[in-house]
RNA sequence: GGUUCCGUGGCCGAGUGGCUAGGCUCAGCUCUGCAAAAGCUGCUACAGCGGUUCGAAUCCGCUCGGAACCUCCA
């Protein structure tokens, strides 16, 4: 609202101005996670970039609706539209109900997103929730005919849907008859028409677990329904954003622009947004390949390639030090680098909430530097503007922490920066690292007891016994924390 | 094979035609009981080869190397 928002549109390759359809409204989507195992890192990305942009849009003034869904039935194992559902199979093996599977996914999904100070959604809807809404989608569909019934299966007819204008591929760049040269039907006897046509319901095996009744017999949705029926029933018919990681991008996007456009007769998203993959020596995260991360282990430091442990800011931090739209790598001098980074920020974050104005008139002003914190200031909105780009945002925060550093060790005066600046940096630090980038203080919470030890401290460095002086500098250090000793006056921070 | 993308200094990572981010590491200085912190200073890169241009990391071509997607994936 109040700033020039551009965002990478993947359906138009282009950065765009981003105009809502009634502001100061906005709807945005974001493809959630199957919940039947535990989130690692890689989904984690994709989540938290959203975060970002979600906690931005707020911040320019907008009021956003933020929906994602948790996928608890439809998506399956293995290739298309065979296969075991994943959560089903989860439930089997453990020999439980497919529920306390979700839940417990469910549980840990959130826990972990909180651990990393992501802001929940407003709205964040199951598919098993929304089983009326998408039965009535596949009648809906099947009345157009632009879906057709097999053997208690319903599939979605792409060349249907093309043949009245539909335009299956465009988000990704696919162009049907590649797609359908490309793909070997494996099974001859498929009932579906054309390999390139996808699920809307599945007849249900009478082993499978979870299933509903439906017009066409006991079964259960597709995979690519539940966000088409859950996104149009929160946001309308048209939205503004929809978020995801890249590989959602086909099929799943594909198939619901599909859905969505031939419900409604619009197409569903004004913005698509993908974040790319986290990556593990250059080859993309997953857990089928076997190289992915917990947040768990993460934290602990367990996992075998990891030489320690991180925090979840830590984290954090690291993933906006890059582009969302670029691939990420992961590893271990990366994740100390960020440690350290973070960790300045963080004491610049303690320390200038300590700090206010004060007033003195045999100091002068200092334009250059004035100028180079409001220049700074301005620069981290154009990069955030700029499609989000936290690494050149958080760029600017470490200028501004040079001065909160300064201010801090007496080497320069607040009144050098004037009443205006002063403010303008303590609010602009503050606000642009907690409330926009989410990177809050993480750490020590006993500080009466710290209070404390750094009053003797002071007493027994005047009395000069430095050996009681290198004791409790010792205390703090097994915590985590540093004392500094600085020239007027002695504090403690996050160790570095 | 098809589609898309990438290759930046010791490490990570921004940057789509001129102003050549930032973080981490390293070295030096100031400060200091010693440290640490902080500030200052130094290190100046764009895979290779051609081309376009007054000027290219940025545009075009080729070569080499890597990745994602092409019905598991955030």
């Amino acid at each position: 609202m109040t700033q020039p928002l551009t965002l990478y549109n993947t359906l138009s390759r282009k950065k765009e101005l981003f105009n809502p359809l009634s502001p100061p409204y906005v709807g945005m989507y974001v493809c959630g996670p199957t919940v039947y195992n535990y989130v690692h890192l890689g989904n984690v990305r994709t989540f938290l970039t959203f975060d970002t942009l979600y906690r931005y849009l707020t911040f320019i003034g907008y009021k956003v609706r933020y929906v994602r869904n948790l996928t608890d039935v439809g998506h399956l194992v293995g290739d298309g539209d065979e296969g075991e559902d994943k959560i089903g199979r989860m439930a089997k093996l453990e020999k439980v109900e497919p529920m306390e599977i979700v839940q417990r996914f469910t549980n840990d999904f959130h826990t972990v997103m909180a651990q990393f100070n992501a802001i929940p959604p407003s709205i964040e809807p199951t598919a098993t929730g929304h089983m009326v809404e998408q039965i009535e989608a596949v009648q809906v569909l099947l009345e157009k005919g632009l879906a057709y019934e097999a053997n208690g299966s319903v599939y979605f007819d792409i060349e249907a849907y093309n043949k009245q204008g539909g335009n299956y591929g465009k988000l990704s760049g696919r162009i049907l008859d590649d797609l359908l040269n490309e793909t070997r039907d494996l099974d001859g006897q498929s009932e579906k028409r054309s390999p390139l046509d996808f699920a809307l319901w599945k007849r249900a095996a009478p082993e499978h677990l979870m299933r509903w009744n439906s017009p066409w017999g006991a079964g259960f949705p597709g995979w690519h329904l539940e966000c088409t029926c859950m996104s149009t029933k929160y946001l309308g018919k048209q939205f503004d954003i929809h978020g995801g990681g890249m590989d959602l991008k086909f099929p799943h996007h594909e198939c619901e622009i599909a859905q969505g456009d031939a419900l409604t007769g619009h197409d569903p998203v004004r913005y698509w947004m993908h974040s790319n993959m986290l990556t593990v020596n250059g080859q993309k995260m997953s857990k089928s390949l076997g190289n992915s991360f917990l947040p768990s282990e993460l934290f602990a430091g367990s996992h075998h390639l990891l030489e320690q442990a991180y925090s979840p800011m830590t984290v954090r931090f690291f993933m906006l030090q890059s582009h969302y739209r670029s691939t990420l790598d992961f590893s271990n001098d990366a994740l100390k680098a960020a440690q350290k980074g973070y960790r300045r920020l963080a004491n610049g974050l303690r320390v200038i909430k300590q700090m206010s104005y004060q007033t003195d008139d045999s100091v002068s002003a200092d334009e250059i530097k004035q100028e180079d914190i409001r220049k700074a200031v301005q620069q981290f909105y154009e990069a955030m503007n700029d499609d989000l780009n936290t690494a050149v945002g958080i760029a600017q925060l470490f200028t501004l922490l040079k001065y909160v550093n300064m201010l801090y060790l007496g080497q320069l005066q607040g009144a050098a920066l004037g009443n205006d600046v002063f403010t303008l940096l303590k609010t602009s630090f503050i606000t642009f690292l907690q409330d926009v980038l989410g990177l809050t203080e993480e750490g020590s919470d006993n500080q009466p007891v710290l209070e404390g030890l750094l009053t003797l401290y002071r007493e027994y460095k005047e009395q000069r016994q430095y050996d009681k002086v290198d004791q409790i500098r010792s205390y703090f250090k097994a915590q985590g924390l540093a004392i500094k000793d600085m020239k007027h006056q002695i504090d403690w921070a996050y160790e570095e």
